[in-house]
DNA sequence: ACTATCCATCGACAATCATCGATGGGTTTA
DNA sequence: TAAACCCATCGATGATTGTCGATGGATAGT
């Protein structure tokens, strides 16, 4: 490691003068890390991708074991992130990655999962 | 959206066969989502990210709101998630992102925040 | 030695979260 | 109409988390 880079000489009580600033940036993107946060989550996106056709909450249900409730709440919290789209047939309500994903959240799904 | 897409004729109280399985692949990179799932961490790790050089506590303490207990255990998180590595000189401790980061993990930061 | 600075850790607290059982609405088949 | 199935929502509960104040160790300057 370059020990040069370390600023060895630094006055005691200064801090350097890095733009260290939140910004509204950070505050969007924790709320799509939020989302992908979780092992389920993460593995329900993962099938999605995979996949590239809808998937019923009852076909998770019965891979994943834990409980329909369960599996409802995790699609509603990818569905309010923006990342999955949902539509009625029958019986059924068929959850697919959403179409209009935005480029960097989709370029981060595919560093993430492909 | 294609129609087409959604299989209509299907049978009740079966499930497709999607291969809809939770793989430990997802519990490693919930692990790093979590890590990543905190404004505040985003911050930092974009800092450290975009400076390309050492940080200490005391420079995030300045340019964020919080408090240096706060501080200390955001970092100590993303350290523990792997993301960072630390050095201490003299009074200070510098942070910087890890040396060898993960090819994958790298390139994700990269869509992340370059 | 004494003081000032930087930092990690501890204990506490409120907030959020993951999970479940129970319930009810909607839809299809018998 | 009745029964079976899919699913969202509610309420509860235990676990995790973000934040802080207080404390103490370590190091450098006086």
């Amino acid at each position: 490691m370059a020990v040069k880079e370390l600023p060895v000489l630094r006055e005691r009580g200064m801090c350097c003068a890095l733009p260290v600033v939140r910004e509204s940036w950070a505050e969007e993107r924790a709320e799509l890390m939020k989302a992908l946060a979780d092992p389920t989550r993460l593995t329900m996106v993962a099938s999605l991708w995979k996949a590239n056709a809808p998937i019923c909450i009852c076909d998770f249900t019965a891979g994943l074991e834990l409980t329909q409730p369960t599996i409802s709440h995790h699609m509603a919290k990818l569905k309010e992130a923006g990342l999955v789209e949902s539509e009625k047939r029958g019986i059924w309500i068929y959850y697919r990655l959403r179409d209009k994903l935005p480029t960097p959240t989709r370029k981060l799904l595919s560093e993430l999962i492909g």
